[in-house]
DNA sequence: AATTTGGATAATATCGATTTTATTGCGGCG
DNA sequence: CGCCGCAATAAAATCGATATTATCCAAATT
């Protein structure tokens, strides 16, 4: 699964930790250093990506700043218009909505695959994840600033544990997608403070479902979860309404 | 929505020719060229994409087209693996599994969504897709050679109708990938005859349930229609079992 | 005052060439 | 015989510069 959005080489048979990141091309280390301001907000949303600046900045030829803000273009993190260069995607209150809404129905897809049919390696990857997730997130209580990174890693990468069991890798290539747009409107409100102990909580219970392979549970649990974020991200008010996307609910598909 | 995959002249969302959408820039010149290509098999799957034939063919620099197929591998047809290059993504019975998997379930989401939401310019639209590819079709029974490339065209455009009252802007993007990704496979069994009278009738049981607003029926009939054209190139026996198209000699082509 | 026009400026798109990395073929050596 | 290393070659990645196109601002026109 050498895809786009996924870093570094062949990423580990079991599916878990991206771990090392090495970047072996001059346009995969811009690609994924581009990438990562783009999600933390150092490039905010709609901001100009100008050519120029970012060959000077990274050290590097124009050349290869177009081919690694093409390939995000295709995690849709970036856009291109005619001939005005690129831009960072805009952001919306009606385009997380929408991403919301997206993104619960892919990943509550994978997750009900995964719980039925993960395999033993399976469920360790799943426990280990939860676990090692466990354990940071105590040591975010004392010192939040320190672990902070640590934290988002093991998050997503429990998420990636939960849906490994999942067979369909163009599901899981959409996940990612949608996971890593996600991610980029959860930073905006992220308070670098310690997460609120109801994420724990939801984590708890989707963990506790999925190892009981309850899928309606787990994906319930996981529902309410996605939703919650949703939420926070919404009534932290920073973002524009616009974007013309109508009102989607994020609720159950009916 | 200027989305990546979405090719240019005909988008035709009102019936009217909106606008002729040229190719401004010539790596989206180069971008679209290589993508028919693709998708009608004249580059065949696995296959080495040389820089310096594409270059010599397409008459333009390297580094354009590099950026065509950077766009290229956005939309999962194009693979680059670390400094060898890139090729054209492969196939198997295997992905293509995968793939109708992924495929039906997001397209029978935003079709529900859209039979349930779309509104009285939704209808007119899937009525005149629908009746156009009706003509099309029957066309296309006297001279198959002469309208195929008209009818999928139209055949796309009646699925994109169909789903254009789906509200969600990013399952509209992922289907868009899963629908191109489709193409390809169904265009290596296509005979470049008429197509099967099923496919007639399966269209017409999803328009009648569509129209009369019935979505569960109308996501049958999808499933239906998207497993049977499945098992139609699954039978053709042209797909390798598992990934990796052997290393086919360099295609040459004038 | 608003719109248009022309030229200067800035940014992008594209090119041709250089550097770096993989691949291939061929002798030597175990 | 078959494996290993080493040149020679081919290809990809990257660069620096040129050609195109957009943007801005001021002067001119209505």
């Amino acid at each position: 699964m050498d895809q786009s959005l996924f870093t570094g080489p062949p990423a580990v048979i079991n599916g878990i930790t991206p771990a090392p990141e090495r970047a072996r091309t001059s346009i995969e280390e811009t690609y994924l250093s581009l990438r990562q301001e783009i999600l933390n907000g150092a490039l905010p949303q709609g901001s100009k990506l100008h050519l120029e600046g970012l060959r000077a900045r990274h050290g590097i030829s124009t050349t290869t700043v177009r081919e690694a803000l093409t390939r995000l273009i295709g995690d849709r993190l970036v856009v291109a218009e005619g001939q005005k260069g690129f831009r960072v995607a805009p952001m919306s209150l009606a385009d997380l909505e929408d991403l919301t809404y997206a993104r619960m129905q892919i990943e509550c897809l994978a997750l009900a695959d995964s719980v039925r049919h993960g395999d033993d390696e399976w469920e360790v990857r799943v426990v280990a994840a939860y676990h090692r997730l466990g354990i940071t997130e105590d040591r975010l209580r004392a010192a939040p600033a320190l672990h902070f990174d640590t934290w988002e890693r093991q998050n997503m990468e429990f998420h990636a544990a939960l849906v490994s069991g999942a067979r369909s890798q163009w599901l899981e290539r959409m996940r990612m997608i949608l996971f890593h747009n996600s991610e980029r409107y959860r930073r905006l409100s992220a308070t670098k403070g310690p997460p609120p102990l109801k994420v724990r909580d939801e984590h708890t219970a989707i963990f506790e479902a999925a190892i009981r392979r309850d899928a309606e549970a787990a994906v319930e649990a996981m529902r309410v979860h996605i939703e919650r974020a949703f939420n926070v991200i919404k009534s932290a008010h920073l973002l524009p309404e616009s974007g013309g996307g109508a009102a989607l609910p994020t609720s159950r598909n009916a």
